[in-house]
RNA sequence: GGGUGGAUUCCCGAGUGGCCAAAGGGGACAGACUGUAAAUCUGCUGCAAAUUGCUUCGGUGGUUCGAAUCCACCUCCACCCA
């Protein structure tokens, strides 16, 4: 199979401009393709985490993709799917969530000579002459099309700063400027892109009279429309230290029966073969295909070494306590006792298992937290350092464990 | 630049001198039921040394015994006019 069928079959593909002229492109390794990331935060996330397979995917097939990393883009924000401004982001904290996102990316995609290449547009956005740049490019925009853009729409109620207004004007700059000195012909992306994408294939129509293309994969949501990969309004991180492995397997091994396979799908490399045979599950036995979707992406992701430990922590913890298995380890410090003990809450908070002292009383009083399997019902309960020596198993709720040692 | 209307807790949104840590809804969290699912029902949702105290209603000052609420100035936003 090749790999346009592919990721047609993974559902992955949302808006092609082009759909025969890019499946002739990319089945055949004709593609110089770029995917842009904006560097909002220090990590990438689970969001990110299908735009990389989707270029490493690209890249098996032969092609060859570009990682632009937006260190200019992110100075403007993209307004898309917003419905308030961002945060404007400081030159330095932004250089430094480029290098963090070149870091994890290095993990899943080969870059190197004749393999994938990584640019940063601030190495050509920064300098732009603003003069310059609306003579040469401002041109080329009609203000009566991007107003219908539908990734405006929603901000024209909230107001629009005229610096995201740009935003599209940058990401298509890029496009076009790659376009000539990478010679980089096909932009990809999540689908909410779709006006931007387009705003690059234009310029590059009207400056250059030549044919870009662009296309754009499914936005991984679920049963209920929303965005996967946000838990609580977090994001799910792929930087271990902002959301630990096993949490991170956890998330995808909670998955709705609904989203199970649809994940599947779109962000593991199983065979399709494979793939296909776990089509007719349903009932419990999707159970199963939660615990595959939730190793193979942690292994991809922090490699098989903590998926086996995350599996097997889960598995020690659901399904019924056989050994203790991996659970993430808390170590509390001298200043979390008073008097030479601790209590219950000040576990719960200290641990992160709770925000506050007043969210773990609630957890407590509600019945939600057990201790070592006994459920805790006096929030004054305390523990000496001699019972913390060996570490206690602490659960808030069905899912949140903690193994809390002094 | 002129006019009008706004800014309330995670989000939406009520509140126009004390009965306000602030209605209602959403979300989140916890409990029951389950399959670590969904749906449903219940509880809960500022912080803390917890029948009490402290900090919050865009910002800064003021009036008052008492301010989310009244006054002044400022910031930001929407709409209309230029």
């Amino acid at each position: 199979m090749q790999i346009f069928e592919e990721l047609q079959e993974r559902g992955l593909l949302a808006q092609l401009t082009d759909a025969d002229l890019i499946r002739d492109m990319i089945n055949n390794g004709k593609a110089t393709f770029y995917i842009g990331f904006d560097c909002t935060a220090d990590s990438l996330t689970a969001g990110h985490f299908m735009a990389l397979t989707l270029m490493k995917r690209l890249q098996m097939a032969g092609n060859k993709p570009i990682a632009l990393i937006g260190g200019g883009t992110t100075m403007i924000g993209d307004p898309t799917g917003r419905t308030d401004m961002r945060k404007m982001l400081t030159r330095e904290d932004i250089d430094h969530n480029a290098e963090c996102f070149k870091r994890q990316m290095e993990r899943f995609i080969e870059f190197g000579e004749g393999k994938a290449m990584m640019v940063n547009n601030a190495d050509w956005l920064l300098e732009l002459n603003y003069v310059d740049l609306l003579r040469e490019v401002g041109a080329c925009f009609s203000v009566n099309n991007m107003l219908r853009a539908e990734c405006y729409k929603q901000r024209m109620e909230k107001g629009l700063s005229f610096l995201e207004f740009n935003y599209m004007i940058m990401q298509s700059y890029d496009f076009y400027y790659m376009f000539q000195k990478y010679g980089c012909n096909m932009e990809f992306g999540g689908d909410d892109q779709w006006s931007n994408m387009l705003g690059g294939t234009e310029l590059i129509r009207k400056k250059l009279g030549k044919d870009a293309h662009c296309m754009t994969i499914t936005l991984l949501t679920d049963s209920q429309g929303k965005k996967m990969g946000k838990t609580a309004g977090n994001a799910v991180w792929l930087d271990p230290n902002k959301t630990s492995p096993f949490d991170f397997y956890q998330y995808w091994r909670n998955v709705g029966d609904a989203d199970v396979l649809k994940c599947i799908r779109m962000l593991t490399f199983l065979p399709m073969e494979q793939i296909r045979e776990m089509n007719n599950w349903e009932g419990s036995k999707l159970n199963e295909a939660k615990e595959i979707l939730a190793y193979e992406l942690t292994s991809m992701v922090h490699g098989t070494e903590e998926a086996d430990k995350a599996k097997a922590g889960a598995q020690a913890l659901f399904a019924g306590g056989a050994g203790e298995g991996d659970v993430p380890v808390f170590n509390l410090k001298e200043e979390d006792f008073r008097d030479g003990v601790i209590d219950i809450l000040q576990i719960l908070t200290a641990s992160g298992l709770t925000a506050s002292r007043s969210e773990a009383r609630r957890a407590v009083e509600q019945g939600g937290v057990t201790v070592e399997n006994e459920k805790v019902t006096d929030i004054k309960t305390s523990y000496t350092k001699e019972d913390l020596k060996d570490g206690i198993l602490v659960k808030r709720g069905k899912k949140s464990f903690k193994k809390v040692a002094f």
